[in-house]
Formats: C-alpha cells, sequence, structure tokens
DNA sequence: CGGGATCCTGCATGATACTG
DNA sequence: CAGTATCATGCAGGATCCCG
C-alpha cells in the first residue's frame, strides 16, 4: 500500500476553490469587475442575497486581502468596495472560467439530463 | 431602484463553480489528471476521502459527463474511472487555478494573517 | 445606510455496517 | 473489490431584530 499522495491542504487546486467556493462569492467579484460599488447597491445588483451573506462574503474577501473597504464617515455613512490589485489578478481566471462554463456547460446539461432519464427508467419499482 | 442584473442561475462563473466545488471534486479530478485509476486505487491516494464521498463525488462526475466509468464483471470486479473527451477540458482551467494560487496564494496567507491580527488586538474585553 | 447579533434549518460531510 | 444503506453531526446559509 503506497503513501496517500494527494492532500485537501497540499492541492492546489483547492487552494483557489477554499477562497472562492461560497455560494456568494463569485458573484460578488463579478459585481466588482467594473470597479467600486457601494454595499447598498451590491444588495440590490445581486439577485436573492441577504445582508448577512453579502457582509459575510465581502468580510472573507476583505480578509483575503482580495477585496478593499473603504468608509466614508458621513451620516448615512458611504461604504465602498474595490478589488484590490490581488484582488484583479483573479479576473483572468475567472474569465477562463467564464470561457469554459460558455462552451462546455450546455454539454454538461445534456449529460445530465440523459444521466438521470437511464436513472428513472431503470428505477421502476 | 435598479432590477437585479447578477443571478446565481445565469452568473456563469456559478456554473463551473456548481460543478467543482465540493469538498472533493477537485481533488478526483486532479486523481485523473493522468489517466485511469481503479477506485480502490483512488481511496488510497487521496488523503482522507471516506468510500461514501469517493462514490458520491465520482458519480456526480459522472452525471455531468465528465468521467467515464468502466466495469470489468469479473470476481473480484474491476472498476476503473477516467477523464471523458469534455472532463479533459477542465484539466486547462484547473491548471490555471493552479498557476494561480502558487503565485498568489502566499499572499493570501499573509493578508488572512495580518488581517486576523488586526482583529485579536481589537477584541480584548 | 451599513451593518452586528441571534436563532433556526437543511444539506454536505462523515462513521459504521452490510453485500454481490 | 467496489460499492449501498443507514445514522449521526456540524456548519453554511437564511430570517429577523437591533444599533450607530
Amino acid at each position: 500500500m503506497r503513501t496517500p499522495d494527494i492532500s485537501i491542504e497540499e492541492c492546489t487546486y483547492s487552494h483557489v476553490l477554499e477562497i472562492v467556493s461560497n455560494k456568494w462569492t463569485a458573484l460578488v467579484i463579478y459585481s466588482l469587475e467594473n470597479g467600486t460599488v457601494r454595499y447598498g447597491e451590491m444588495m440590490g445588483r445581486i439577485k436573492g442575497i441577504s445582508q448577512k451573506m453579502l457582509t459575510q462574503t465581502l468580510r472573507q474577501l476583505e480578509r483575503d486581502g482580495l477585496v478593499g473597504r473603504k468608509v466614508t464617515p458621513v451620516v448615512p455613512p458611504i461604504v465602498e468596495y474595490t478589488l484590490t490589485p490581488l484582488g484583479e489578478t483573479l479576473i483572468p481566471c475567472m474569465r477562463m472560467l467564464n470561457v469554459w462554463a460558455t462552451d462546455h456547460f450546455p454539454h454538461v446539461k445534456k449529460a445530465r439530463e440523459e444521466y438521470d432519464i437511464g436513472e428513472t427508467s431503470g428505477t421502476i419499482a
């Protein structure tokens, strides 16, 4: 028996996914691609996100150094979020995922449907 | 108020992540990069994965048309998994994530540590 | 306006035992 | 060997209320 040579802690794939693979992270980054956005505006633009999740996602991205947070202490407060230079390095990756999805996701969807049909017809009883 | 223009169902980022963002999927794909692997061998190579999770992950990938499954009905059975042509189109994407992680993940880790230090020193009481 | 704090719920993950 | 079935659980995600 050989020792395990693949582990989550070491696999570099997992590192990026650890950052991006929450439910909302990708959408938040997407909303920041074109520049600074205010908190409230993001709430309005990202369909279905709750305050808690938006805040939590932004905090994580801030912690990871991918998103900058700028507070203007007026009343009512203005809080703006922007991709940091580090965060912007993610954009090409995201775009590549984007291209892959555009090119191949229809194929995946078709594969799923066929697979599901096969499953259903086999499980009659 | 403008209508939300970003949604999970439409954002192409989310489509790929929907496929890859389970705990084990990336590692399973990684283990298949160099060709066909048997079930038991994957169990041994991927550190910490359980039978249930390996099977479940493989089934999902099979359903998505990314992984092929070949059964040789002998006793004891031989089951081999391979990336399909569609699955192989994912490899360049994964490699790009890999490169990003190698280049920038240390930076992220540093950002986290600094962020955490700032948090801790502020929360004395 | 932009959150923080709290409570609740479901699903992803995991441990264990059994089978063709 | 390569699974399926069952049971347990922890945490991501969501709803709600409150605050500077």
